[in-house]
DNA sequence: ACCTGAACACCGTTCAAGT
DNA sequence: ACCTGAACACCGTTCAAGT
């Protein structure tokens, strides 16, 4: 056995480990809610502990990993509303889409909702999100399709906002209207 | 010594213990957030545990008797802007007071958001407030002045996803903004 | 009657000890 | 190198024991 292959044999436990957890810890945010606990991913995954802090060195890091997948979702839809021909239908699909992901993911709307991140890949990817909306709110400002003081946080913080407002209680239908409200409120 | 008189004064003593506990809730409140714990309110009020939960049977409890009085606030303000003259006026104080005193009041922003209350006195008050607002919601539709689909329980929902999109990062004036932005979503 | 606080089963987090 | 799980200081909640 080279050192090369038993590294790489680590590695490959590794990564299966790592897995184990995150799909346990989505079970128990799928069944439980957002109360995401380390000793119980630790015990679901059949591993102690200190596992799981030696791969997220806090529950928000773990937050972050759960809610990786989701953002970059979220960024590619964002990139992709901002080359949209029409502005208008480009905003609307930005925000029905970053609504219907939260709502999936409780973990990307904690993440979202955070200030600041404690992982690089997900600075990296809120830098995405936040350049990907700019450049749309540019457009839309340019064309005057919306008001002209509207910052990339300000939308960011409004589809948090809406996401708490739906799940609050609300139906699926509550839901488009309250999208409908929100996008004919971002109007000059 | 009567027993009225012992009795009576068991009372005060008792009420006296309870207004301390919600001081010490209060001041934890303030100060760390969210968090609240009951060992931690019982020791801050100088008194056991067990004293804490006679009083409050369960930590939702204190929370409704700590927003008691911020609720008993908002539903004064709705029924004051449900006979304000101009329904548009009123509707705008209704909506700024509601996020204000949210803001101001963690615990009021919680038991709103909540689906259902564990006291009396707030299910009353929530009824109250769920009538004002819907007083106030009929005479605007009857004027043209919102969207005709819109229900009590829509804007209490659109009342607390602005509050939370404001806690996350948001400054006074993007508050005011974003209070704007609602506003003109609900014209008709 | 009312209050106390030890006790229970948890939580996040750490770290000596094992392989 | 990596993993384990007992240990620590907490949490919400209960309840026998005291006054």
């Amino acid at each position: 056995m080279s050192p090369t292959t038993n590294a790489e044999s680590l590695r490959a436990d590794s990564a299966r480990v790592r897995a184990r957890m995150l799909a346990a810890a989505r079970d128990r945010m799928a069944a439980g809610g957002l109360d995401l606990s380390m000793n119980a991913v630790a015990k679901a995954a059949g591993v102690g502990v200190g596992t799981v802090y030696r791969h997220f060195p806090t529950r928000q890091a773990l937050l972050e990993s759960l809610a990786a997948q989701s953002l970059e979702t979220l960024v590619a839809t964002a990139v992709a509303a901002a080359r949209e021909p029409d502005v208008g239908t480009g905003l609307a699909a930005l925000l029905r889409a970053g609504l219907r992901i939260q709502l999936s993911d409780p973990a990307l709307a904690e993440v979202l909702a955070a200030v600041d991140a404690v992982c690089a890949e997900t600075l990296d990817l809120s830098r995405d999100l936040a350049a990907a909306i700019a450049t749309l709110l540019d457009r839309a400002r340019t064309e005057g399709a919306i008001r002209p003081d509207l910052t990339a946080d300000d939308l960011r913080r409004l589809l948090c906002g809406l996401q708490h407002a739906v799940r609050i209680g609300a139906t699926d239908d509550d839901a488009d209207r309250y999208l409908d409200i929100l996008l004919a409120g971002l109007r000059p």
